[in-house]
DNA sequence: AAAACTGTATCGGTCAACTAATACAGTTTG
DNA sequence: CAAACTGTATTAGTTGACCGATACAGTTTT
């Protein structure tokens, strides 16, 4: 506990500003139990050199989630995870929901029906 | 067959440039066989007007498509829908395996088991 | 033929996202 | 203390997405 936050598994996938990609990892850590409370955060620069974008970029999407309550920060300290058992709860369902709706919303207009999609899925879970 | 193609389902899914959710929902359309060779698209003008944005915009979907070979269009005549079995074929398959791959994906990084993710589709699934 | 539609093109303007370059003050480290 | 980090703020510029208006030529309809 307490770690450093790495981006080792963060990828540009092409769609959508990167504040908000930025922000989705984050979130997406924090749902799956990667993220704990009271771990480091990079500072902005050191994100923004490692990410290859302005600091302003990585700037928003950390005020964003502060805004969120979900960081913690001070001028000139370093800036950390603030989180309990309501915040990951809260984190975790609202991107349960939105994914899973988006994913069923998306086959089914395919023409897909529950069987034929639940098939699909499994196959590619590999 | 050879019907006009109506816009009902259509929503404003926020995230996205405008023209590429008319794009996708084209494209679903062609992939769910509700859209079939031969069918007329709505004129610029009146898309624009149905859907409450500028005419560029539709338009710049229809120009993608036509680039794409999906559509056929000639100036002052309406436009159409020119399908065959290997365009509707190619539209599916990269429908699918992306909305598949990026489904996955999404619930892999949220925690999720292949079992707790099927579970998950299938309560959503109505 | 004339009217009413089509597709196509162009110019200008707005807005959000992102880049770029600084600057400053507080905190940590040696 | 001093250096090297932190977060925070400001200003200016670029780009892509979209809006608004207009124009023109070809097709269809009456």
């Amino acid at each position: 506990m307490a770690n450093l936050i790495s981006f080792d598994g963060f990828v540009q996938e092409g769609n959508g500003p990167i504040y908000q990609q930025i922000l989705l990892y984050l979130k997406r850590g924090i749902a799956a139990g990667r993220i704990e409370n009271g771990d480091e955060l990079p500072s902005r620069r050191v994100l923004s050199a490692r990410l290859g974008v302005n600091p302003n970029t990585v700037q928003k999407a950390y005020r964003l989630l502060e805004e969120e309550g979900l960081i913690q920060s001070h001028a000139g300290a370093k800036s950390y995870m603030a989180l309990d058992e309501a915040k990951i709860a809260a984190v975790r369902g609202q991107l349960l929901e939105e994914e899973i709706r988006q994913a069923v919303a998306a086959l089914k207009q395919l023409g897909l029906d529950k069987a034929e999609a639940l098939a699909l899925m499994e196959q590619y879970w590999q």
